[in-house]
This record gives structure tokens, sequence and C-alpha cells, in this order.
DNA sequence: ATCCGCATAGAAAGCGCTTTCGTAAGCGCT
DNA sequence: AGCGCTTACGAAAGCGCTTTCTATGCGGAT
């Protein structure tokens, strides 16, 4: 029969102190003398009494929860991430509130006020943003007013919000890889991509195409393929890839979850990998390494990042956005190969 | 700067109205006319109001976040699971809190009391509870105090909890796995299995060994290896087990997170799947068909069982616990065959 | 014209805490 | 004994909302 639960003046009504002793106990704050203090534990511990987060903030304690923005937590890649972020808050005593984006900028907008209203200690962003600014200038507004309010914001992968960021080097992560292929001798490379939309799609293309500029290739002469970001927009897209260019001897993926499609959807044309086509992926999400063939990628480390995150985003603001570089590094692995003689 | 954030009398005085009223319009409850919800509206929107859930929750709004508790969100069960959670949550407007439990209950007796603190609308549970009622004992009761106090608590997999519960059937999907390895003519069969001391591993087990009895073999009988329940596990699981039985013609691999490890050792060991050793999963997390060979499991719709936990959690309480099974199906691809002659 | 009832507006009382602020008590000094 | 100092404790003022409760104005019915 849903009774109340126990209050503070409950608890120091049974202890028989003032609410104010109480509270002092409670939150461990100094004066109380230690007697009272270990006196109002033991009711509070007899009495079942959990103090309420919505009164403690209000009347002025900073909140204690912080905020995650991930663009879909089935993505290995935010998967390790959140991870990440959820371990570390839980060793600090921080509760953490999930959100999902879908990598739709209304979903994200809609999702930061969430955070907002909860008045969250810190919001953290994870996943690409948008190439065009303008798409996301009402979320960098709303992030604006929130830091302006003594909020902190954090993120990762994204230079274009103004707060503090773990950015991975996509640009040279995509230049590693494809001086991987070319050196392998690969010229015909297909690129199975996500939306061009996304920043870090782009910035991966960019570092590519450097590389194969150097190598006198044009990044515009090869087929680049856009689909999903996940193991059916690769498997899709290699089917695409091969029906017009029989020719590729390699197909390099733009995350290690389109490569995981891309295997597949060349497994079952019964063309072998590395043999007649070498696959790479992005990310070195953990199941790549037990892939078969194992996967050739560049290694983000994700869950790292997460806390890398979360550590800035625990940090008191400062005049100018910190940002952190992320390490990448390359993995060679069974998926690639020089092409065919 | 941080300078304060608009609060509702500073809407309400703006679009000069009452407190009250502009409450009443924010809400979008009855008792203002049209003309003033649309100006306060209006004017909050201007403003970038956006009310504080804390003030709302604590001033009798009924709490709009719900908790959510993992074993490891890196496991893919969990991950699926919290996507259906997060994605049926967002739809109804809720936001949701996620806590990693790391299948140690007084991690998760600390992540629980985190969620009553927040007095979140519900709480709910995802992941095997313990065999040993009493090192639960604690959660339970704290979920007591939380659902006398009028919370709601729903949980996936655990019969003990007094809760609502939505349940896959373990026990019969482990017996058509091992009915489908007994039928393809398996009869040396080793299981990978996770810790025994979860009701999960229990179950499983004993619905194996329901089917083995059935075909006159004793589970005692065969090598049955302990180890983590994750990728790195099934790789030693496997180790393990073909160093002490060469001979086995199958290995059951209890989640496929472990069944992927023991693809991998097989792989490693230079065992032929299935030619040589068939293996099999249990769970269908989305890459097991991606993998080679596509790999046979027993299918638990997660994604859906995180919307279903959901909705038992958001619907009023019932005076017995309600509880909703969960179809199964075995999935048999490409990792089981008939061994060989 | 008078009265009743309804819809709308505002005043004010909390929700459960934290935190000044004021007071009382205890201490070591002179 | 008297002084100032520190420390322990309690009263009370909010934090930003929701929600009675009360007051007002209006329409229609008499």
């Amino acid at each position: 029969m849903t009774q109340r639960r126990a209050r503070l003046i409950d608890v120091a009504d049974a202890a028989g102190v003032s609410i104010a002793a109480a509270s002092r106990a409670m939150s461990g704050s100094t004066g109380v003398s230690d007697a009272i203090a270990a006196r109002v534990r033991r009711v509070a511990g007899e009495m079942g009494y959990v103090a309420n987060v919505h009164a403690r903030t209000l009347a002025g304690g900073a909140s204690t929860t912080i905020g995650l923005l991930v663009h879909e937590i089935g993505d290995p890649y935010f998967t390790e991430i959140a991870g990440g972020v959820l371990r570390l808050g839980a060793q600090q005593g921080l509760t953490v509130q999930i959100g999902h984006t879908g990598r739709d900028p209304d979903a994200e907008l809609t999702q930061v006020r969430a955070l907002v209203a909860n008045r969250v200690r810190a919001i953290v962003i994870a996943g690409s943003g948008f190439v065009d600014a303008a798409v996301q200038a009402p979320v960098k507004a709303e992030l604006q007013a929130f830091q302006a309010g003594g909020g902190r914001v954090a993120v990762i992968g994204r230079h274009h919000l103004g707060a503090d960021a773990v950015l991975p080097d996509n640009h040279a992560g995509g230049r590693s890889l494809a001086e991987h292929l070319l050196a392998l001798g690969h010229r015909r490379i297909a690129f199975a991509v996500g939306s061009r939309a996304l920043t870090t799609v782009a910035d991966r293309l960019a570092g590519i195409a450097e590389a194969l500029a150097s190598a006198g290739l044009d990044l515009d002469d090869l087929p680049v393929v856009e689909e999903e970001f996940t193991r059916a927009g690769g498997r899709r897209a290699t089917h695409a890839i091969l029906d017009a260019h029989p020719d590729v001897t390699a197909i390099a993926a733009l995350n290690d979850d389109m490569a995981i499609g891309v295997l597949a959807a060349l497994r079952a044309r019964g063309v072998s990998v590395p043999g007649e086509v070498s696959v790479s992926g992005f990310d070195d999400v953990p199941v790549a390494e037990y892939l078969w063939p194992a996967l050739t990628t560049v290694r983000l480390p994700m869950a790292e990042m997460g806390e890398q995150v979360l550590e800035l985003a625990l940090k008191p603001a400062s005049s100018r956005p910190r940002r952190r570089l992320t390490g990448h590094s390359l993995v060679v692995r069974d998926s690639t190969a020089a092409p065919r003689g």
C-alpha cells in the first residue's frame, strides 16, 4: 500500500536531532559531532532512508548526473565509448543518463533539451557532427546557453561545437590506411562509406584522398559508395561496388561495422578475402580481431576516449575549449594482402 | 559569465501573467485561455526557457526518467536490450539512466540505490540473477521498498525478484539446442559456459541436461568448462576443452559472445568448423549471422525484450507480478553439421 | 434586472532538501 | 572570574516548480 518513503525529517526526528544536523550528517559535511553523525547514519540505515536527489539538487547541491548522447548504442563504436563513460562515471559516484540521436539533428536537439531540463552536471556528446554547420546550429546554441548557465559540455569527434573535445585524427587515420593499401600494390580501390554529410566520413575520406594523391591517384576516379553506416549498409555497398566494378582489388569500409557487412557479402559472392579482394575497416571494434579473416583496420581507443571525454567534462570550464587528440594506429591483420599478380 | 537560466517566474513576468498560469501553459494542462497559453509558450521559447525537472518532480509531478541496469553494456546481448529500451523510451518522452552492475551483487545494490535516490519512475533490470538467492536479498529488499513507495520495477530474465518480468525460456532454448546437436549425431559434446552461479547458465544447462537424458546421455559425463561470459572466455574455454578432450565433435557455448571466441580459437588451432567440430551459440546477437561460419544459435528477440520490459514497467502495478514469456527459436546456420563419419 | 454556474486568473502552500545565520556551549587564556 | 575564540546545533529561508484554494468575470436562465 504505497506508503511514503522516509524523509530526512523523519530520520532527524527518529534520531532526536534537527533536520539541519541530519542533513550535515548524511552529506558528510562538517558541523556535526561524530557521535550525532554516527547516530543519524545508523537510524537512516535502519529506516531505509535514501536522499531525494531532486530535492538535493534543487536546494543547491551540484547535480551528480551526467548526460551522454550517442548516435546509436547498438553501433559497437558507441557501445565502447558508453562503456568507458559508464565505468569511470560509476567509479566517481556519478549517474549517467543516455540518449539516442540516431544521427538526426532534430532528435539531437530534443535529447539535449531533455538533459538541460534535468540540469545535468555535464553533457557529453559522442558521434560525428555534420559537415553542414547550419544543421547543428540550434544544438550549438542550446549547448552554449547550457554552458553559460554553468553546465559543462564535452564532445568526441566534433570540432565545431565550441566545447572541450576528444578528437580522433580521422584524417591521419584515413591517410595511413590508404597508404597501407597502396603499399601493398592496390590501385583499384573502392570505398564503402557512411553519409558524407558526417564530418567523420568527410575527414577520413580527405585523409585517404591525400594519400591517393601522393600516389598519383584521384579519389574522384574511384568508386565511393555511400550507404548506411551499418553491417547491412556494408553488405549493400559491396554488391553495388562489385556489380559496377568487378575489377576492384580492395574495398575499404569507413567503419568496422560496414566492413563486417563487406566481408559477409564477399563470402556470399564467393570472393575470397584477401585472395581476390582485400578488405579494411576503421575503429577496431572488439569483434574485429575475431572475424574471419581478422580485420585490418585503424584502431581508435574507444573506451579510453569515453573516459577521457568524461574527464574533460568533469574539469572546471576553461576560457578556451580544450582539445585532446587521440592516438590511432593501423592494425594490420589478415584481411588485406597484395593484390593478385 | 555563468548567468542564470530563465525560471518559470521570469517567463511569467515577461508574459505578464501569474506563475500559476505560466505553469499551466507550459505543462499543457487546462485552466488557461488559449491566448495566454500561446503567449506564454512563445515568450518561453524566446527566452530559451527549459523547465527544471528537479523542481517539477519535487513539486509533485511524476518522474519522467526510468532507470536501466545491465551487467555490461559492451556485451551485445545487453546492448540490444538497452537499444530497445532507449528507442521506446525516447518515443514516450522518457529519459533513461543506465548503470553497470558487472554481474556483481554489491555493485547492483549501489546502482539500485542511485536510481532510488533519483526517484525514477521505474527500475528496469536486465541480466541474469544469481542461483544463490541470499546474494541478491539486499537488492530485493531495496526494490520492494521502492515498489512500496509507488515505484515500478520490471526485470528481464529474473524470476526471483518479485517483480514484473520478461522471461526468455532458457530451459527450453537449451533443450532445443541440445536436441539439434543430438539429431545431427553428436555425442561427444563439450560446453563453454559462464559462471554457474548465474541462473541463466543454470537454466540453459538444465534444459540441455534434459535433452541429453532423453538420448541416454548424462551431462555430468561431458566436459563443461566454466569461464568468463565473453569472447576471451570462449577462447580460453576452447583451449581447455581441446587440450583435455581432443575427440569432441561439438562445442556448445552458452552465449554468442563466447561462441565467437570458440570460433576464433578453433581457427587458431587449425580445426575446421563445422567439418571437424560443430559450434553453437545462444542469443543470436546481430553479428552472429555475419560470422564465418555463420553461427547456429538460439534466437532471443533482445531488442523486443527491451521494449516489452519497458512496457511492463510503465503499466500500473498489479497485485501479482506479471510474467511475459519470450519466444525463442533455434536458428540453424553454418557452424553446425553432422560429425565426421 | 437578478441569480447561479462555469471558466479563468492569481495567491499561497508546500515538495524535501541545503545552507546561511544566529545562538549556546565549551575551551584556553589572562 | 572574565574574555574571546572555536565548534555544535537549530530555526528558517529559500531552490523552482505544481496544485489546491479562492476570487473574479462572464454567460445564460429565471
